[in-house]
DNA sequence: GGCCGCGATTGATCCAGATCAATCGCGGCC
DNA sequence: GGCCGCGATTGATCTGGATCAATCGCGGCC
C-alpha cells in the first residue's frame, strides 16, 4: 500500500526497536484498545521485537508451532494454504490487522504467512501475551474481539462465494480493500496495490485474465480508477450501490 | 446428523434443562476443557439455557447485538450472509462447534444462524462468560482457542477456492464433514446430512444440479456410498488420498 | 537515454459448469 | 397401502470464464 502508518507510528527519530505501544498510532486497533494506560505499558513486555520483512519474505511457515501473533504496521502480507500440490492464498494482511490467528487452536500455523512487499510487523510473543492477559483480562478479551475481527475479515470475501459474476467479485475484493485501509486510517484516494493480479486471483478463485479483463471494466465505474497496481477510489459509496447492484443479478 | 452426542450427553433420566457441563460428554472439546474441575461448576451460571431449535428454527438473525455464544449439542445449523439481496450459505456447525463468534468484533451478528434439521444447543451468556473469564483466565484461553477452530473450520472449506473441480470440492466438503464429525466423537459409518443439496451448492458456490451430479461421481469411489442425504464412509484415509489426487490436476 | 524482463493486458478458442426442463423416488399423510 | 409433494436426479443446451497465445508497457538497470 502506497500509504501506510509506518511514518506516523514512530514519530521521527525513534529507531524501530524503540517504539512503544503507548505510542503507537495503531494502539486503539490494537491490542491496547480499552486497556489501561499504565497497562499497556506492560504489553512493550510481551511485544519485544519489531519485525522488518523484505518483499517476498516468509513469516511463517505452514506447520510451524505457535510462537507469537503479530500485527501488521506497514505493507502488506499474504496467506497461503496448500491443497496438495495446489497453493491458494486465503487472506490478505494490512496495516492495523492481525496474522496468525489460525494457529491458536491447534498450536500449530496453517498458512504460510508471506511480504508483497516491505512491511514491518509488531510480533507478539503467544506465551507472553497468555501470561499478560491472564493478569490482565481486558487484553484477553481484546484479542479475542481482535482474532473474531481478523477470522471475519479474512473469511468474508473469499465466501463471495462464485456463482457471482467475476467482475462483482473483483468490486467486492476491491471494495473490502478500502473498508479496510480507511478502517486503519490510511487514505484510499491513491492506493497501490501490494498483491499482483495472480495473488488477487489465485483469492478470488479465478484466472488472472479474467481479474485483468474485470479490473479494467470495474475501472471503468464511476468512482473508481484502475491502472495497473494504482487504484484510486472516489466514491466508495458508489462503489458499493454498484456491488450491491450487481450482486443483485 | 443421525447420530448426535445427545443421547450421551444427558445420561438417562435428566431433562434437557438439568445438563450441566460437568457431565456434558462434549466437555473436551467445549469450554470446560482444561479448566478446573471445581471451576466448570461454575460455567452452570453462564450457560444457563438448553435451547432447541426445530428444523427450520432461526437462532439468531444478521444484525442482532450480541448476547450469547451456542455450542452444537445435537443437529446441525447453516450461517447464511446476505449479499444485497443475494443469500449465501456460509459455514454450517456441527455438534460440538461454537456458533455465532463472528459477532464477537463488532458486536453484532453478521450471519444469520438457522436450524437444518432438529438441533439442540447450549447458549453460552456472552456478558457473563467474559465476566467468569475475568476471574478465570483459563476460560478466556479456552475461549480463544475455541473461536479459532471455528473460524478456521468454518473458512477453510469455502476457501478451497473455485479454479478446482467442481467433484473435488464436493470431495473436499464431504471429508471435512467426516473429519469434524470424528472430532465430535461421532461414527461417520452411516451419516444423514441435515444440509439440502441447494445448500451445499451455495455453500460450495456451485448449483445444485453440479453438486448433485457430483456427487453420484464421488459416490463411486471405493470408500464412500452417497445416496441422497445418506452418506457411508467406508475408507477415509482412501478419500483424502483422492482429494490430493484430486487437486493435484 | 536505451535495453530488458516480468507482470499486465488483450485476443481467440474451448469447455466445465450454469441454466432450463423433465422425471424420479423417498417420506409423510390420509 | 396408496397418494402427494418436494427435493434429488438426469438430460440437453448454452455461456462465462479458463486456457492458450501474443503483445504491451512500466520499472529497473546499465
Amino acid at each position: 500500500m502506497i500509504r501506510t502508518s509506518a511514518s506516523r507510528a514512530g514519530g521521527g527519530a525513534q529507531g524501530p526497536g524503540v517504539l512503544r505501544c503507548r505510542r503507537c498510532c495503531l494502539g486503539p486497533l490494537c491490542l491496547p484498545a480499552g486497556v489501561q494506560p499504565a497497562e499497556v505499558a506492560l504489553l512493550d513486555g510481551v511485544v519485544d521485537t519489531r519485525r522488518e520483512l523484505a518483499e517476498g519474505e516468509v513469516l511463517v511457515e505452514e506447520g510451524a508451532p505457535l510462537r507469537a501473533l503479530w500485527v501488521v504496521r506497514s505493507g502488506s502480507l499474504k496467506a497461503e494454504a496448500r491443497w496438495g500440490p495446489r497453493v491458494q492464498v486465503v487472506a490478505f494482511h494490512l496495516p492495523g490487522e492481525l496474522a496468525g490467528w489460525d494457529a491458536v487452536a491447534g498450536g500449530r500455523h496453517r498458512t504460510t504467512i508471506r511480504a508483497l512487499e516491505p512491511s514491518t510487523l509488531c510480533m507478539v510473543r503467544y506465551q507472553r501475551l497468555m501470561g499478560l492477559g491472564d493478569r490482565i483480562p481486558r487484553l484477553h478479551r481484546r484479542l479475542l474481539s481482535m482474532l473474531s475481527g481478523a477470522a471475519h475479515r479474512d473469511w468474508v470475501v473469499s465466501a463471495v462465494g462464485p456463482g457471482v459474476q467475476a467482475e462483482a467479485r473483483v468490486l467486492a475484493f476491491l471494495v473490502n480493500l478500502a473498508e479496510r485501509l480507511q478502517a486503519a486510517g490510511l487514505s484510499t484516494d491513491e492506493v497501490r496495490l501490494g498483491m499482483s493480479r495472480d495473488d488477487i486471483a489465485s483469492y478470488l478463485g479465478l484466472a488472472p485474465e479474467t481479474v485483468s479483463r474485470a479490473m479494467v471494466r470495474v475501472g471503468r465505474l464511476d468512482g473508481l480508477e484502475v491502472r495497473r497496481r494504482r487504484v484510486r477510489f472516489h466514491d466508495l459509496e458508489a462503489l458499493r450501490a454498484a456491488l450491491r447492484a450487481a450482486a443483485a443479478s
